[in-house]
DNA sequence: GATAGAAATGAGAATCTTGATCATCTGAGC
DNA sequence: GCTCAGATGATCAAGATTCTCATTTCTATC
């Protein structure tokens, strides 16, 4: 288990924090809600409280390890950081998430930006859509 | 005052919808929440409840007559629907919001979703940043 | 290793935003 | 003016997330 990430953080190295680095980097699905998290918890054995969930995620997103996607819908997802920025592609059938990166749209990003006097520092871009995808059910989550 | 709009949603004319509908034609900030209308309607002596206040957003928002964008932040900001797409800028200091349209973007866009297998079918971005704006002060909302 | 102190955790309460309920009220057509 | 569907307001409720605080767990130290 990898627990240099923590350390370096500045975080200890705890449990509960080791258990959920791990469904993050282990789950198949790579946008987890922190319910969902505290669900394989549970199901795993764990008896983490689920305001631990969000407390160490709120961490790991302060330290880099994770980001916070706001998708439609009231709940946030979590994923782990591996490398580069991205954004996101929803299917408004079955939920499904994936990623991409398009430099003409971050370079047009950066100069729209320019033009209206902004300095950025950041942006949230999701697509939402249908998906193709044979195997793409209809309201899954 | 304009109530064509509501008739032809299918709406009653309502005093709370007139009222509700005039601050958001009227107001300088272009993108309220559903509580500083609420807080609009209390200071120019209107007795309209909050519940009331998110039930005609809502129904305006299927009507077509304002769209509502998740910032970041728990609350949901509304804009009239004036014509055309765009997309927005936030100020992380100040929290002005300004509006844009790139076509590059928008073509891109389908371009990628296309790629991805994905008919779109709508889209959220947002850029955060620090506008040089010389009145911006730091932290209002 | 045992220990102390700081930091982290768990359980539940609290908060915040938003939607639902239901009795009362209001607007549109007659 | 009258009637009734539709709208409103007050309150309650739900869902997501954060806070509180007593208890537990790491980490550094002896």
């Amino acid at each position: 288990m990898e627990t240099s990430n923590l350390k370096k953080a500045g975080l200890k190295v705890t449990l509960p924090r080791m258990k959920i680095l791990e469904i993050l980097e282990t789950s198949e699905t790579r946008h987890l809600t922190a319910e969902a998290i505290y669900r394989e918890l549970l199901d795993s054995g764990e008896e983490i409280g689920l305001a631990t969930v969000y407390r160490v995620l709120t961490q790991f997103e302060a330290a880099g390890l994770v980001c916070r996607l706001h998708l439609e819908g009231n709940q946030a997802v979590f994923e782990l950081e591996r490398g580069g920025h991205h954004d996101h592609i929803v299917c408004n059938q079955c939920g499904r998430v994936e990623e991409f990166f398009d430099e003409t749209i971050e370079r047009r990003q950066r100069e729209v930006a320019q033009h209206h006097g902004f300095a950025i520092k950041d942006h949230a871009l999701v697509l939402y859509g249908d998906c193709t995808d044979s195997v793409c059910p209809h309201r899954p989550v």
